[in-house]
Order: C-alpha cells, then structure tokens, then sequence
RNA sequence: GGAGAGGUGCCGGAGUCUGGUUGAUCGGGCUUCCCUGCUAAGGAAGUGACGGGGCAACUCGUCCGUGGGUUCAAAUCCCACCCUCUCCGCCA
C-alpha cells in the first residue's frame, strides 16, 4: 500500500509512475479527496473530544466538592457534545475505511529504473547463459511428460484420479529428485539465511499483508469452514513473520528461507500448460526472503538474484534473466527480475525464480517497521524475496537437458549427495 | 470440543471488586549525566507508538488483546470475538 502522505504531498508524482504501469489515476484522485475530507473531520472530532474531557474533569470536581447539583449543566453540554463527536467519528471511519480499501487496490510504484513497456512481449532479457539453439541433440527434443512417463517417475495420470486435473505426482528417483532440488536449495542459501518452517494454511490478514488479497483472492485455495488460505508461496507467511512489529536496525537485513508447498488456484489459466509438470496447483518452492533498510535494498536484490541463478547454473541448465517492465509488473512489485531456464524437450523458457523488491508497500500492508539507529522514531521496512528453486519446472528441465540418446537420464552432480546414490535415472 | 485462569508500556508486575486530574504505582532494563584510578556499588534526569494542527516552540487526539455497548466520564461495568496457560477429551 502506497504512503498516502505521498500522495497528499506529491500527487502528481504518484500519478506519473502509476501511469508508467498502465493504471489509471481515479482510485488514487479519489483517495486525496477523501484523505482532506478526513482530516478535516478528525480536526473537528479530536476538538469535541477535548472538550467532552474537559467537562468531565469539571464534573469529577464539582462532585468531589459535594456540588453535586451543578454538575448538571457541563453533562448536558457534555451529552451534546458526545453526539456529535461520534456522528464525527462514525463519518471519519467511513470515509477511512473507503480509503484503506482504495489503498490496499491501489499497486506499488515501478523502480525508476524498470524499463517501460505495455507487457510480457516487452521485457528486456538482461543475460543470455549456456544456451545454444544449434547445441541439442535429438534425444533431448523430447518433452519431460514423455520423458517421466517413460521412466516411470512421472504419474500425472494417477495424481488426476486422486486430486484432479492440474495435479502432478512423482515417484521413485522422480520423487527423490523432487526432493534433492529442495534440498539443495536449502543447504546452498544456509549461509545466510534462517531456515523457517511457516504455517502454510493462514489467516486473510497474512494473505493481505502481501497483496493476494483483496484483489486477487480468486487465485487462492480458501477453507471456508475455518476462514484459513493455502499460500500461494512461502513469501506470505514469511513476509508476515514480523507483521505489527518494530525491529532494530541492527537486526536488519533479516534473511529467512523456507520449503513449502505452494498452492495455486490456477484461476485464469484453465486449460493452458495441462501437461507435465508446467503448472500445477500445488508444487514444493525454497523461497529467500529479507526484510531490510531502504539503503540495503539494491544488493540485496542483485543477491537474491545471484543465488537463483547460482542454482541453475549449477545444476547445468541453460537460463536467462529478464528484467520485468512497467507494465507488466505485479501488483505489489518495485522492481522485479524473472529467472527463466531453456527446455529443449518442450522447445520454451520456462520461468523458474521471480525475484523481487517490494520497496515499503508490502510493509505498510503487514506494519513492519524498524528503528533507525540512532535516529529517533521508526520507518516502514524494505521487503524483497525470490524463489531460491521452484521445483516443478527445473525438474522437468533436468529431464529434457540432462536426457541421454540411450533414454536415461543423468542426475546433476550436486544432488548426489541427496539421491540415496541415485545418479542416473533409466 | 468441555471446564477453569489469564491477556496492562522494552520486560516483570500493580490498578479492575468500590468508574473520575491514571499514558497509567512500583521494580528491572536501556540512554545521558554525576561520583570513582579501573571495576563493583551509589546519585540525578530521561525513556512508547500512531494520527491531526502549527513556520516553530508546541499542542490536540487515539492506544491497557480486538470489536461493540453503558456513562458527563471506561484499563476499570456489560456483550461478542481472538489469543495464551492448566486440566479433561481427541490425536500424528
């Protein structure tokens, strides 16, 4: 959510950078108008409530003295003053939780640095690494569903009987592979990072603080019954680790990593990416995540960054980054990188990390701020994460890049040690 | 799920029965200063967040789990909900 101090003071400035996205300045018109109606009213309510006080203490007084019978007058008064204070009151709520919820629709702002463009098609790739169009064999031009089924490793039919469409299941070294990349993943970030092992069914209050809701809530599994949601990702509890929380600044960066299972709805996609492993509505993901000071932000970004391509590269996958322009950026992102691996079985990139600064906007949603040193007061944090390994897809790139004209297919060398000394699968 | 106890400031812990100058006694912590060769001990002062108004000094308001209600006035009385703890039940 945007600062509306921003927005009473630099309007037009808030106006131009949303506008770099595509949207439309009448939500935000409508909050600067509402914004001044408000304060007017809180000048007018906080004037009757001083009042109401005063009287009060008068009566307490007049009581104590034993002048009991002159306190009418002040009560009266004080008893018309109450009225209007909570008519005041009442209309200031109103007007307030119109603006909190224009607010909480309302998207960030891009980085000054985010290139312009209208959408996906205009995404600039920032770094191209080990692909060679020419460089494939015929036995790697297979996609990873023929390749698993073949194998026995990939059951999607079964997964269908059990859950439905959109579900996938892995079994034997498929499954250990599945795994291994968590693993993996884990061990590689554990220098820096606090392994935290989250509620993955959570409140729509944590669902909030991350911009799922209440825009995009149907995306998101909801268990009625309880009023609890599936995370989409690790992100959303993470981000709500320290929700209503003021943190010192020497605590910061704050770096926490978690392996949950992430749960989409799919809801736009339906029939689209329906084989394999391509989109599923629940997949394992390692997510890295930091809360930080404004000033740490920029390399920590680049970090986050370098540890998902780290990965990749790692496990001997082609790969790119490009860079998410203005118009296509998510709700809730200042700057956002995408990390994509090249299948050659299904002949596509395939996006396997998104990393990203949210600047303050998911903060001022979950209210996590932090006392800069020395300074006095407090700031709203700097939140940024991204997907150290997102399973599903750097799996079915693994089948498709590291397959053998024989058929089998050789395990990365560092998931050995995870593979109960599984190194090829056939 | 049932029964009971409880949620107060950075922490501990009063105040709630008997509503009233209580943003809140007291203790600890922390910061600054004084004392001290150093340490320990001691002395003094300070010590929240949020919102509004004001060029500013400053000032007004809100916050005692959350949301309502009663009252001239609510941490204190009433209602609902949430969370924690103990016991029982259930359970990996």
């Amino acid at each position: 959510m945007l600062d509306i101090r921003r927005i009473r003071s630099d309007l037009d400035a808030v106006r131009d950078a949303l506008a770099r996205r595509g949207e439309s300045a009448a939500e935000l018109d409508r909050v600067h108008e509402l914004d001044a109606r408000q304060r007017r009213l809180f000048v007018d309510r906080d004037e009757a409530r001083s009042r109401v006080r005063a009287l009060s203490k008068e009566v307490a007084t007049l009581n104590r003295e034993g002048r009991a019978e002159e306190a009418a007058a002040p009560q009266e008064e004080s008893r018309c003053l109450g009225r209007t204070e909570k008519r005041l009151a009442e209309e200031a709520a109103t007007v307030g939780e119109e603006i909190r919820s224009l607010l909480l629709r309302i998207p960030n702002l891009p980085h000054p640095e985010v290139p312009d463009g209208d959408g996906e098609a205009d995404n600039p790739v920032v770094e191209v690494v080990g692909y060679d169009p020419d460089g494939y064999g015929a036995h790697q031009r297979v996609p990873h569903w023929e390749v698993g089924e073949a194998l026995g490793i990939l059951d999607n039919g079964r997964a269908a009987k059990i859950a439905g469409s959109m579900f996938t299941m892995q079994r034997g070294a498929g499954a250990t592979m599945a795994r291994a990349l968590c693993q993996l993943a884990l061990d590689r970030n554990a220098d820096a990072f606090e392994e935290v092992r989250p509620p993955t069914l959570v409140t729509s209050a944590t669902l909030t603080a991350t911009g799922q809701l209440p825009k995009f809530a149907d995306d998101a599994y909801h268990i009625e019954r309880d009023d609890l949601w599936c995370v989409p990702t690790a992100e959303v509890p993470l981000t709500s680790v320290a929700r209503g929380e003021i943190l010192d600044e020497a605590a910061l960066p704050m770096r926490l990593m978690a392996c949950t299972p992430c749960y989409r709805r799919e809801a736009g996609a339906a029939g689209r990416d329906t084989r394999g492993m391509l989109r599923s509505h629940e997949f394992d993901k390692v997510e890295i995540f930091a809360y930080a000071t404004p000033e740490q932000s920029p390399a920590l970004l680049e970090d986050l960054l370098a540890r998902a391509v780290g990965l990749i590269d790692l496990l001997g996958l082609a790969h790119r980054v490009v860079e998410i322009c203005a118009g296509d950026l998510g709700q809730s992102h200042h700057r956002s990188l995408d990390v994509e691996v090249y299948a050659p079985g299904c002949d596509r990139w395939l996006e396997v990390s998104s990393v990203s600064w949210f600047a303050d906007y998911q903060a001022r949603r979950a209210d996590v701020r932090y006392r800069p040193a020395g300074g006095k007061g407090t700031e709203v944090v700097h939140t940024l994460n991204g997907s150290a390994l997102a399973v599903p897809r750097v799996w079915a790139a693994i089948l498709e890049t590291h397959r053998r004209p024989d058929g089998s297919v050789a395990v990365p060398e560092p998931l050995h040690p995870y593979m109960r000394g599984i190194t090829e699968i056939r």
